[in-house]
DNA sequence: TTTAGCACTCACGGCTTTCGAGTGCTAACA
DNA sequence: TGTTAGCACTCGAAAGCCGTGAGTGCTAAA
């Protein structure tokens, strides 16, 4: 159904004011906040008329509307006004990416902290994976006399490691011989490469303890699959407490749940579902069957890093969400993470 | 004041009850489940003399009785029974600590969890500090021509590392020579010796682009402050929907702001100043504003792993918490906790 | 010192009442 | 035909009003 351009103008209204009150308006409440030139009486009916068009509801017979999904969506899709950060919301965003991180995951969980602060809901990040992750370089270093750590560099800067203990003390050379004989087996093969059949090949070939080459290769192993999948970063789940739809506490409690059940759970199924889209892309509503039970909305963003490297961030919170806000952020953030990784030289003065 | 047997009979039973149900507890209802063969009445007049005595108070004028904060302190230090974890409870426990984690981060949270989990209650864990971090070796890999990621391996273990970008392409022997000057110069040197006056003058004696060097030193000192601190890693936050203390919004509110204020916050404040103690200590009440403040208590145990690693763990929970169980869990926990780093050979046959 | 008995207190849940924001409808008007 | 003033109606939310019952403290007898 094509809307009249009064309609339009009512809806967008409408769910402007609902998005910042969250009590569902009235007629009256409109005329008082926007210039439209005619009569509460015109206004509900025009009101009447959506309503069966179906873009708003009302939660009972007497009390003013809401917007329904369709009325959301609509506004989303053609209605909302952009939003334009402030300077200091920007400034925000460039502080937090020029910082330099002790490490990595760090880094992810301060971005999105600011995001979270910046948008009033919670902020989910996956942590970014590489398509085509390969092995840089391998080496082993003494810690003790029988322990040594494992740390093997991947493209575009990732670094794992991981320490182990043997059961007798090892000769310097033997652990420099091992360290180089891996390195100069593995350095520059793709992680994805590696099956667990070419590893026990590999393994076999070894004159080392086997022990030993077991928890080497299990590392290996668990690197490859490790790398394939993505976790989950969240944060600001604590601005729900700043939404009235939430000052229920079975609410909150289910939202939380939900929400921090994190590398488990549900929000990754969402994120892994949602379509890989640099611009932000609302989901809400019939969209997706969990978050409609919990009466949540997502807006979802790729974001990109260094290379290769690519992740998912998005805002969760409830359907009555500042979209326009949530959105001009999501994407201003994606356009300046990219240079995150590496990208020092832009700072040294500060 | 001493206690006679019957009141202290009285008041482990009141705080038996109440921890278990929530619920200001009554003669009769004390008289249902304890042995102590008087009448009711003869228990009212002893909860009376315990009120007056300070370790009882009373909601309201016709309600049962709750215990005081001298009530529980009571409790804990001489009353209480000592509870024994299950073949179940201790399995969880073991099984954490012995599955092989990618990233020491990923350790710590899900111990935390495990604990969270087992008491019911929400765990905070501050990562463990090294008394005397010194520095293994350092390392500088290529990763692509223009970036390198820098390796520091400290003593337990410990791997730090950063990606730095330079303006122009480097040669693989440059970065050879740098990696190797490095490691010389500061491999084995202790982490608290390198001050910033120290850095500094070395800095003026290696002949590469400043703006570099900036970056590697800065990188140092950075390790050297960053290694001081401790982060926090909390987990079970959620728990807290199961006791109806916090069934009120705006308690669970103030609580997940307390806690989850994290790394910049109160409870590491509370933390720092907790006396070390191999053996669960209880904070609450006149012990801290701040807990007395949000009506909370906590349990706080030293933990220690590795040769040299020392953090605290706590857990954080209403006044009314279930201090047997607690005390309990920690204490196994701090003792198992020990070998978490390295000790992988109990664990390859599984 | 203990205990039975009893009057008293007070939070809590359920019920009713009141209030008012907001509606839909009708009839008059442009 | 679209707009508007007027009005009766609806219904949720807040306030007020018991009745109930768990629990107490006190008194007097054992």
């Amino acid at each position: 159904m094509e809307l009249s351009e009064r309609k339009e103008k009512i809806l967008r209204a409408i769910v402007d004011d609902y998005i910042m009150s969250a009590e569902p308006v009235g007629s009256a409440y409109i005329l008082e906040n926007h210039e439209l030139g005619v009569s509460s009486a015109t206004v509900r009916n025009e009101m009447a008329a959506l309503e069966e068009a179906g873009y708003l509801e009302k939660p009972h017979t007497s009390s003013g509307r809401v917007p329904s999904v369709l009325g959301y969506r609509t506004y989303v899709n053609s209605l909302m006004k952009e939003y334009s950060l402030t300077l200091n919301e920007m400034a925000h965003i460039r502080n937090a990416l020029a910082h330099q991180y002790m490490e990595f995951d760090k880094a992810l969980s301060s971005i999105s902290e600011i995001v979270s602060f910046l948008t009033n809901y919670t902020a989910v990040f996956t942590t970014p994976v590489s398509s085509k992750y390969n092995i840089r370089q391998i080496k082993l270093i003494s810690v003790d006399p029988q322990s040594f750590v494992m740390i093997v560099v991947l493209n575009e800067g990732v670094v794992k490691n991981r320490t182990m203990r043997v059961k007798k003390p090892y000769e310097a050379e033997v652990l420099d011989k091992l360290s180089n004989y891996l390195n100069n087996k593995f350095a520059g093969i793709n992680l994805n490469a590696l099956t667990d059949d070419i590893l026990d090949e590999e393994k076999a070939l070894v004159p080392v303890e086997s022990y030993i080459l077991d928890m080497i290769f299990d590392f290996i192993s668990e690197l490859a699959k490790d790398t394939e999948d993505y976790n989950i970063v969240c944060s600001g789940t604590t601005n729900i407490f700043n939404h009235p739809e939430f000052n229920d506490i079975n609410k909150t409690k289910d939202f939380l749940n939900f929400v921090r059940s994190g590398n488990s759970g549900e929000i990754k199924e969402i994120l892994k579902k949602a379509s890989s889209n640099a611009e932000p892309s609302v989901i809400m509503g019939d969209d997706n069957p969990l978050l409609k039970e919990h009466g949540l909305s997502m807006v979802v963003s790729d974001y990109s890093l260094g290379n290769d490297l690519k992740g998912k961030m998005a805002i969760v919170g409830p359907t009555r969400m500042d979209y326009a806000k949530v959105i001009s952020t999501l994407n201003y953030m994606s356009q300046h993470i990219k240079g995150l990784i590496g990208e020092t030289d832009e700072n040294t003065d500060k």
